[in-house]
DNA sequence: TCGGGGTACATCGTAATAAGAGGTATAATG
DNA sequence: CATTATACCTCTTATTACGATGTACCCCGA
C-alpha cells in the first residue's frame, strides 16, 4: 500500500539527486537509501528509477560507471553527482520547499479568514 | 512560467477540495482562490480544473448545482464540499504532510552523517 | 545438486495526471 | 461592433510511476 503514489511524481529525481550528494552509489542502493530516510514512506519501484536514472545521466546531472563488485555478485553501475547536478539539487530543493509553502498556504485558509503576511 | 508544474501531480484534488471547505464556489472562482491563497505561486489550467471536478463530483466528494448569477453573464456550477469530502480533505492533508516529512527526511540527509533513531 | 532468495540490471505496457489548444456563450466596456 | 472578462467544456499530447517481465549472478540450505 502506498498512500503517496499520486502525490510522489516530479519529486523522484530530487531524491535521486539528494541521495547520491552523499556519495556515489548504484541503482539498487538509491531505491534503499531513499527508502531508509523516508523511514519506509517512500519507495521507488524499479520501473521508476532506472528510467531516472538513464535521463538524468542523459542531462548531465549524474555520471555512470561500471563496477564489479568485489565481493562477487552482478555487476552494478554506480552513479555520481556532477557539478551540474550539484546546482540542480540545489534549485530543485528550492523550488520544492517553494511549492511546500505554497500548498501549505492554499491548506490552511481553509477555515481561517485570508490574513496572510509575508 | 510555472517551476513547479512537474510537482504539481496528485496534489490537484486536495487543493480544490481545501478551497471547498470555506464556501461553495463555482469552478472559475476554485482556480482565483488557488492562485490567490498561493500567491500566484499555484496556477490551475482549466483543462486540469474541469475534469478534476467532475472526478471529484462523480467520487462524491463535492456536489455541483447551477446557478443563474444575479448579475448576468453565464451559468455556472457552483460546488460544495460534501460530508464524505469533508473526511476526504482531512484524510487527503494528513497524508500529504507525512509525504512531505517524508521528502524532507530525504533532503536534509544530504550532508548530514546517517544517524537516525526510531 | 538443485531450488529459492537476495542482488542488480533493464524494458514494455498501462494508467493517471496536467495542461495547452480549441470551442461555446454571455455581459460589459470602449 | 470588437475586445475583454467571465464561465463552461473536451480533445489531445506529454510526462510520470510502476507492475510485470526478463536476464544473470551469488550464496545457502535441503
Amino acid at each position: 500500500m502506498r498512500p503517496e503514489r499520486e502525490l510522489l511524481k516530479g519529486s523522484t529525481p530530487t531524491l535521486i539527486l539528494a541521495v547520491l550528494e552523499n556519495e556515489p552509489r548504484h541503482g539498487y542502493a538509491i531505491a534503499r537509501e531513499i527508502e531508509r530516510r523516508s523511514e519506509s514512506t517512500l519507495s521507488l519501484g524499479e520501473g521508476s528509477l532506472y528510467p531516472q536514472l538513464h535521463a538524468l545521466e542523459k542531462a548531465g546531472l549524474i555520471a555512470g560507471a561500471w563496477e564489479m563488485p568485489p565481493g562477487g555478485g552482478p555487476s552494478r553501475k554506480v552513479y555520481t553527482l556532477t557539478a551540474t547536478g550539484h546546482s540542480e539539487l540545489v534549485h530543485r530543493t528550492r523550488s520544492w520547499r517553494d511549492f511546500v509553502s505554497a500548498i501549505e498556504g492554499v491548506l490552511k485558509n481553509g477555515g481561517e479568514p485570508d490574513v496572510q503576511p509575508i
